[in-house]
DNA sequence: CTCCACTGGGTATGTTGTACGCAGAAACAA
DNA sequence: TTGTTTCTGCGTACAACATACCCAGTGGAG
């Protein structure tokens, strides 16, 4: 299915002509992996076990999809059509961008293994070009590219990094096929370890005295956020509607 | 090596008590790992490799690890070791924030591979944590942990996904096994057609227009940092040293 | 009707992590 | 010194993986 000059899937579309119908498609693949992949992990997504959830052999995968990695990129794909932005970009942009970033967050959530795969972008998707377009949009009226550029990437570092630790900590727990309370039961020694080392009196202070880590993961995350967002204000020029800032 | 209660390696230090004389050490073996990693990628640090690298049998190195994800653990805190932050904190919150951020991006880019570990509390080795103890004392001083906390996420987030897309184009190029021309000449079918499209507006904008993409990574990098520092200012209460903020 | 580009998929191969077992070495107990 | 125990290095073996190759069957093009 490929060959010397192979570029991405996506150069490489689903054709049909001659020969018998095709009874699978990329896409109900590509499906049947993400379902696996989010049930059990990645690493459980195989293309033997992907074939046998629809119902066909192992081989025939390889005639939609040139190899596994191929069909990571389609699943990654599938997952940015799940970003939900209707009415994006909208009047308020801090709402918009407020809004992205809890469906990016959610959608990561969903789909932990999300966080082992590798983006770049020749691997972007239509639905992944799709989501450039609209959050590109929001700030595209108020400051230049270059600016819009820069702004955005601090925002997805932000919302990317957040819900990386967050997976990878569920992701964790699911592997160890533990309660949560067993996990942390088990977790708890290596921490003690290290207050009672005294090597590390900052680590001890998060630990004893933040209030950060002991609020929900949904309140964490909106505190930086907001924090975020705040940043991105002082860079918009003229805005009609100055945001509530609050100093404790 | 492994029982039933295993937590981390970290809970499982290297013994030696009766027996023989260990031949070889953990260091030796992840100093060994690193240096493949470095070179051919970390799928290509097994354990046949590792341990041909080193003069021992493969399965001589399971005495020292209890598998490959424990060893891949050690890898990365021996990647956090070489972030020097002599003299961190100093006076300067700002000055030492950014040489923080330009030595974390200097080692992802010597160790690409590293994009590809997962990082959570209980796989943090000494270095991780004395990494954080240095970084987490910066801002001590003139915020609470809590806001400290959140800045430190932002700044974090901001330098990582930078330096992940960064180590994730690198790798993909040396994949290839292609030139940078070679491989720019592959990818631009792909860029031309989504341009041609019209399906794209701001993505061609952003070809098109934005300087920000044709400044040099570093360039780019800095830019952004400036930003989340500026951001970090305020946050800041009652600082002497007021930076240079530049409007154009 | 004939052809052949296509399909589904069985079999086979090379590579991986790692379980198991054995021979030898070093510390301990006598 | 002399067992005895507990460690070491490591060869062999195995299950799981992605995937190359092959072949039989199918259905549109001529």
């Amino acid at each position: 299915m490929t060959d010397e000059a192979y570029v991405s899937i996506w150069m490489r579309p689903e054709q049909t002509s001659r020969g018998p119908k095709p009874a699978y498609s990329r896409a109900q693949i590509a499906r049947a992996a993400v379902r696996i992949a989010d049930a059990e992990g990645l690493e459980a997504a195989t293309m033997r076990r992907i074939a046998a959830e629809i119902g066909a052999g192992a081989m025939s995968l390889y005639r939609y999809v040139p190899g596994r990695d191929d069909l990571i990129v389609l699943m990654a794909d599938l997952l940015m059509g799940e970003i939900n932005l209707r009415g994006i970009p909208s009047v308020d942009w801090r709402a918009d961008l407020t809004r992205y970033a809890e469906e990016v967050r959610a959608m990561w959530l969903r789909h932990p293994w999300i966080a082992t795969v590798h983006r770049s972008l020749h691997s972007y998707g239509p639905n992944q070009l799709l989501l450039i377009e609209q959050i590109m949009g929001v700030l595209d009226p108020h400051v230049s590219v270059d600016e819009n550029l820069v702004l955005m990437s601090i925002l997805n570092g932000y919302v990317e990094s957040v819900a990386r630790d967050e997976v990878t900590a569920a992701e964790e727990l699911r592997r160890s096929g533990l309660t949560e309370q067993q996990w942390l039961a088990r977790t708890h020694p290596y921490v003690q370890q290290l207050l009672e080392s005294g090597d590390y009196p900052l680590f001890t202070k998060i630990a004893l005295e933040a209030r950060h880590p002991r609020l929900t993961s949904d309140a964490q995350f909106h505190q930086g956020l907001t924090r975020v967002l705040d940043c991105i204000a002082t860079a918009i020029p003229t805005t009609e509607s100055q945001n509530n800032h609050e100093k404790p």
